[in-house]
DNA sequence: CCGCTAATCCTGACAGTGTAAAGATACGAG
DNA sequence: CTCGTATCTTTACACTGTCAGGATTAGCGG
């Protein structure tokens, strides 16, 4: 147990955690390569080695997002049965995950560093989209009904994310899901009527 | 006539025009003071005495697209007379300025760089958010439903900003609108029934 | 028209950034 | 045990934002 092994060992993990830990602390737009090597104790070139550039990194950093963005969805699913209150609890874990990451949210749908066209970030992308799709499916929804949806529980996500959503600060937590959930089951395609 | 006067006359607002051809070239993350003074034909350091530094800058650039913002919503508004079908254009108008503008869109919702402290910067984002209140009123409108008019309007904006609604790609433009003004109104609070 | 003040712009410097090249170290297969 | 190779460090370079100080000129009272 050294106290500088030369070989960290597991670096590249290490290098995600600290890359993560800088984007909340310092935001996207103060984000350091240097810095983050520094927070992994280690030197400013040693990130190379394992991504390349500081868009490799990014790029891998936006593929873990989208999975924590998938899980985030998923795991409010998990708190309803019918198809209308799975769409509309995967709306808020949409909120979830914007208002706990909001720069990994940004990092995954705002920014233009990580590199989209990569594999493996793009999979995941698609993974999360599908998984918006799967929901509206049981609904009888169209393509607008997933455009619906997804449209609103971003737009809500992404205002609270920048903290524009002054409105709902003054509620707590239960009212404020509550209207959430109102809005997004304006959206949702309306029972057949008769 | 000179070629190069010692004094540009103008500088501050052409500061600003290279501003936004920079930002609309390279993109919110590569933007760069010292390129948009060259792009001006004036020394790095001219900007800090108009702008003191790169925020001062960007916050005068925001409040500017702010302007913008405002004005794109009304362009579309003028089209329409009954409240229902102005409150639709003007979502349509907040998707315009996205698509027109996408960095200076983002610069003015997704960025923490220009300093929305700014009395400037803050009355022209209240203007435009009074503008949707405004609208929403003639409706019998509450809190709610401005919420859901603006969350809508947003996450269509913001996700076409970010070119992440592929399935809007393949239609003409008039069909595009014409499913956009559909999600809008799904949102508006409904004719009272009766 | 003169002269002076203040606004405007430039030059030079500094710390910090990302990236590439080359050297140091240690792991692991043979 | 040896040696190739993956991993990490050191060094260097161009570029960034910002600051200090100097150069130029516009504006204006006399």
């Amino acid at each position: 147990m050294a106290e500088k092994p030369y070989h960290h060992g597991d670096l590249r993990v290490a290098l995600l955690q600290a890359a993560e830990a800088e984007l909340a602390e310092r935001g996207m737009e103060g984000f350091s390569l240097r810095s983050v090597a520094k927070r992994a104790g280690v030197s400013h070139a040693a990130p190379a080695h394992h991504f390349g550039d500081v868009q490799g990194l990014l790029t891998a950093l936006a593929t873990e997002g989208f999975h924590r963005f998938l899980a985030a969805m998923q795991a409010r699913e998990a708190t309803a049965v019918e198809p209308r209150d799975r769409a509309v609890a995967a709306g808020i874990g949409y909120l979830d995950f914007a208002l706990d990451r909001p720069t990994l949210f940004r990092l995954i749908f705002s920014s233009k560093k990580p590199d989209f066209g990569n594999a493996d970030l793009s999979e995941a992308g698609n993974a999360a989209f599908d998984h918006l799709v799967g929901l509206v499916e049981p609904l009888g929804g169209g393509l607008a009904d997933i455009a619906a949806l997804w449209a609103m529980a971003h737009g809500v996500a992404d205002l609270a994310a920048g903290q524009r959503l002054r409105m709902m600060e003054g509620m707590d937590e239960a009212a404020r899901i509550e209207m959430i959930k109102g809005l997004l089951r304006r959206v949702l395609p309306q029972r057949q009527p008769r």
